[in-house]
DNA sequence: ATGAAAGCGCTAACAT
DNA sequence: ATGTTAGCGCTTTCAT
């Protein structure tokens, strides 16, 4: 009846004091491993924290030091493959560096993504991490939170916030050139998407349309398929609307794995050898180019590098970096697996 | 000089009281839809909220309440995709309920995992969902935290704590049936994989036993592939050598689909053509199955359901109940897709 | 080297 | 219907 408080075994600072006949300050520095706390203390004191169970109750802790050691990951989901691959990563380094995520779905929906650089996590987290696609630019800049945040993806660099992508111009540039080389010519880009607001075909259409003008061949408008959608049948589809109205192709660029997928399930309905008659290029390099047959050539966005570069920018925030938005290029490869070769002929 | 609190425009409950001349409860009971409010008053606050641009901090309501409202996701990893796709359902219902997910990366460390029941989550959230691979069932029971607890999996079920699955056994069973039903007799089943202390092999090999013995097939040893890992290689390594060694078999069960996208990739390899020469039947029906050509037929849990339990299974146990550990077993399907077909003879 | 006490911002009795 | 105030458990000056 007199002490009603100590529900489920719940140990606290000051129980530990007492037990130990010290003041809660002590217990506080041999929590903390301050420097300055005699042998003998220490003992007496860690004595009683493990007789007792004794966990700091982190929300306490939290509320006190006002920093909350968690971050925000927001993805549009977390289930599609390059995103899941971040979040690994993301996660990994964050674990490391002490920190704790939180990891937001935003499901491609423009609330959802508002909310993230608004108000959601509000004295929740000290930083977000946010790959936005249905947002842009400005309204982020505009609605700019108290809370540091780091962009990721595509979308055009926003003045006022930290930002890390690859070069996508670039990386098509090589990657068509790539194809170049192995003496493909007709270079299908798969695919511009029916409502696709985000950035990164742009970018990606200019390194292609830049490498083939550089190597002197016209861009063919044809060869930009369309798609309908974002999943495999929509690829599957687009390729097949393709070879159906007879454009011809040797090679296909493709935005992303998926559509990859899709390519090489089209051209075997087609009857078309890959890479024999046509080379396939991947993009993300995820679990799908690892498990196809044959496995996936791809470009392959260093994620590690991505992850942590994106850490660090948030760090500099926590710690009060104020500065204009900088803005972070993380590198990529080009792995040639078994979709991918010199043209015979 | 006077108000040196008010950093980086950090509002608090007071401030809005003030603004608006009123005590913090009546803000409290704004912010919160408290029924006795009288309109004109409501208006008034929420002007002073407005202007204010007022927060709630979640850290100091979560001290002054107890309550959380975080839930912990600890898995091995949350890119494999089975991972990533539970990991998506569980954030969905979650955030539909109310609460936010952390997550939390075990990366098959027997530390990591331990960490997770025993404590770290103290005080950061109000309950763990659990996928365990290295520990045991009664390493668990032993070191029960203080913190609800549901486990997802197929680690054998600890008296204490509840637990959702699906009936791994008979699912085994159900797929050697429908493989069977297409004239299939020399059914193999990837892997066996060294090393594996999980529980999931022993069950599944079971029902695939269980189903060849009812159909008046003796099962044969050699049909139990041996891997010696987990990843795509080990599992072509393993086909491979089977089919070196002379072993003759017309379909293959996999225990997940990665497996499965390994016996595609070995048997094209080999000349062997899926489904006509041999079926394959994948389990987890992740993105791969989707992706592969052809598409991969498998064995479907009901991610969505187990999902659903889970928090179900949780929630009750943050509102307080105490009985025994629960055990639900979740639907599963099994989706035939290209990679498996009636045997022609 | 250790102790006392004032917050951190919010909630929830309890009072009016 | 609205106001007062004592915590929640920890950190952190400021004393000693």
């Amino acid at each position: 009846m007199a002490s009603g408080s100590r529900s489920a075994g719940r140990v606290r600072l000051k129980d530990v004091a007492d037990r130990a006949g010290v003041s809660m300050k002590t217990v506080s520095n041999v929590v903390h491993d301050y420097e300055f706390v005699s042998p003998q203390m220490r003992e007496r004191v860690q004595a009683a924290i493990d007789e007792l169970g004794y966990r700091p109750n982190l929300t306490a802790r939290r509320l006190a030091t006002g920093k909350t050691s968690m971050i925000a990951l927001a993805l549009p989901v977390v289930d599609q493959p390059y995103y899941a691959e971040i979040a690994r990563y993301i996660g990994e380094e964050a674990e490391r560096r002490g920190y704790r995520i939180i990891v937001e779905q935003t499901l491609n929906g423009v609330e959802a993504e508002r909310a993230v650089i608004r108000d959601r996590e509000e004295g929740l987290v000290d930083g977000v991490i946010f790959h936005p696609v249905r947002i842009g630019t400005l309204e982020i800049a505009r609605l700019r939170p108290g809370t540091p945040i780091v962009l990721l993806g595509e979308s055009a660099r926003p003045l006022t916030t930290d930002h890390v992508m690859i070069d996508n111009t670039q990386a098509a540039r090589d990657g068509v050139e790539l194809l170049l080389a192995e003496n493909r010519s007709r270079i299908a880009f798969l695919a511009d998407v029916r409502g696709d607001i985000t950035e990164s075909t742009h970018l990606r259409l200019l390194g292609y349309q830049e490498a083939l003008l550089t190597a002197g061949i016209q861009p063919d408008p044809e060869l930009v398929l369309r798609s309908d959608g974002f999943t495999i049948e929509d690829g599957v589809a687009a390729i097949a609307a393709a070879i159906e109205r007879g454009i011809h192709f040797d090679a296909v660029l493709s935005r992303d794995d998926t559509f990859a997928m899709a390519a090489l399930r089209a051209l075997q309905a087609a009857g078309r050898s890959v890479p024999d008659e046509v080379s396939v290029l991947g993009w993300d390099d995820t679990v799908l180019a690892h498990s196809s047959t044959p496995a996936l050539s791809a470009i392959s966005p260093d994620k590690f590098a991505i992850a942590t570069t994106a850490l660090d920018l948030l760090e500099d925030r926590m710690k009060g970096y104020e500065g204009t938005g900088r803005h972070r290029i993380a590198p990529y490869t080009i792995i040639e697996r078994g979709t991918t070769a010199a043209l015979q002929r």
